[in-house]
DNA sequence: ACGGTCATCAGGGGAATCCCCTACAAGGCA
DNA sequence: TGCCTTGTAGGGGATTCCCCTGATGACCGT
């Protein structure tokens, strides 16, 4: 195998041990070479002129955020590569998230090697790849109506509705909102369970953790 | 070097990547010989007679899926062979109640693979190895002689108390965290009005609201 | 103008939870 | 040797959650 016919892989990840793992990983596979590492965000940007890799295989494992941030300047800047984002998260928070970033695949640290290699494949084949759980879970909210997978919460939600996803993001029961608002309470619990088909939420918990999130960010995508 | 005089490793960890990486490190020593690699902490309480390492390093990064608890549990077995544990956490938090669980040392993953085979020979030749950072602080702990008061929310939180915090932080119900954790619902229950009267929150939406903005921002202190 | 769709509002009813109490064993601290 | 903390768990009433159904309006396109 030549190596101009070998996929250029960047490894982006801030702990030494795992990119060994994922190196080796990836360079028992013949037509794959791990071309460079970074162990941030900002030596990766200024590794992927040098290097042209086909794809970044990106951790945003990091408490901060600074893969997705990552992500997101890649996209801003026009960066020519497909990124694979993996991460400790079994969430499908962060899938969601990740791939509406921009990357093309979302695959769990905990997953086998095996898993790795054949989301890699995908992507660089032009596919996008998730898990199957995810993947479920995805298929099911466009099944149920709406894309809202693609969508920020402002955009998906009605003015009422955005009300009581935001006091719910500030910590405020039910009972609270109808107070404020002048509404019954059975009137919020409609909103609540509205927000949770639209923005594909599956319990009270997963409601008020991406309402706290949301507003945490703020309205920023 | 003959087989019966290298030192025993078991590792412990769910990433199967970072078992990878583990291995390749350690192996790298020519008196390191990794004797067996377990996923979970019931697979590694099942190898270790056969095995009997010499050490254990042994992964907590995932709360609730009883990395510390398997601690708890060599320790009550009596098992011989030392822990060292490695986390993603660069917290103080931890490596405070890992130590105090009964492990002989703790580091980072974020830290060079070189920092982990000095860990792992203090650890072996008797020592306890924590970070620099960590070390100070639990130098100054003794001096101040007491806990040091309202360092951060979570620092008032016991071990369990803290599980169930973070995982209320990635929008699991009640239900769900009972499940994880092999608890009574009655339990968690319990645990979640402690961590409410603990931080002064008057309902269950302000705690959710306070456990995601904590994991948010990571366990950022 | 008429049917379709959406937003706002609200109730019924059973399951699940929240929330306040109590309880008890183990270990630490005083 | 008491008192406090931690881990575990139950009782029981109040509250929410969750899945339905349903009423108005408003806009939207043919």
């Amino acid at each position: 195998m030549q190596a101009r016919d070998m996929k250029r892989i960047l490894l982006v990840d801030d702990h030494p041990l795992i990119r060994k793992g994922l190196r080796l990983t990836l360079e028992s596979e013949t037509d794959f070479l791990v071309c460079g590492e970074a162990g941030t965000a900002e030596e990766a940007l200024a590794l992927i002129p040098g290097l042209a890799p086909d794809i970044i295989i990106l951790d945003i494992s990091l408490p901060g955020q600074s893969g997705l941030d990552m992500l997101r300047q890649l996209e801003s800047n026009r960066v020519p590569g497909l990124v694979l984002v993996v991460s400790r998260h079994d969430e499908i928070l962060y899938a969601e998230r990740a791939i509406r970033a921009g990357a093309r695949g979302y695959v769990m640290k905990s997953e086998a090697p095996s898993a790795l290699v054949m989301a890699i494949r995908k992507v660089l084949s032009g596919g996008i790849h998730v898990s199957a759980a995810i993947n479920e879970r995805l298929l099911q909210g466009i099944a149920a109506g709406q894309q809202s997978f693609n969508q920020s919460p402002a955009e998906a939600l009605s003015t009422r509705e955005l009300e009581v996803f935001e006091m719910t993001g500030k910590g405020l029961g039910t009972r609270e909102i109808a107070d404020i608002l002048g509404l019954s309470i059975k009137t919020v619990e409609s909103y609540r369970a509205r927000i949770k088909m639209k923005l594909n939420l599956t319990n009270a918990a997963e409601l008020v953790q991406h309402a706290v999130q949301w507003s945490e960010s703020g309205p920023a995508y």
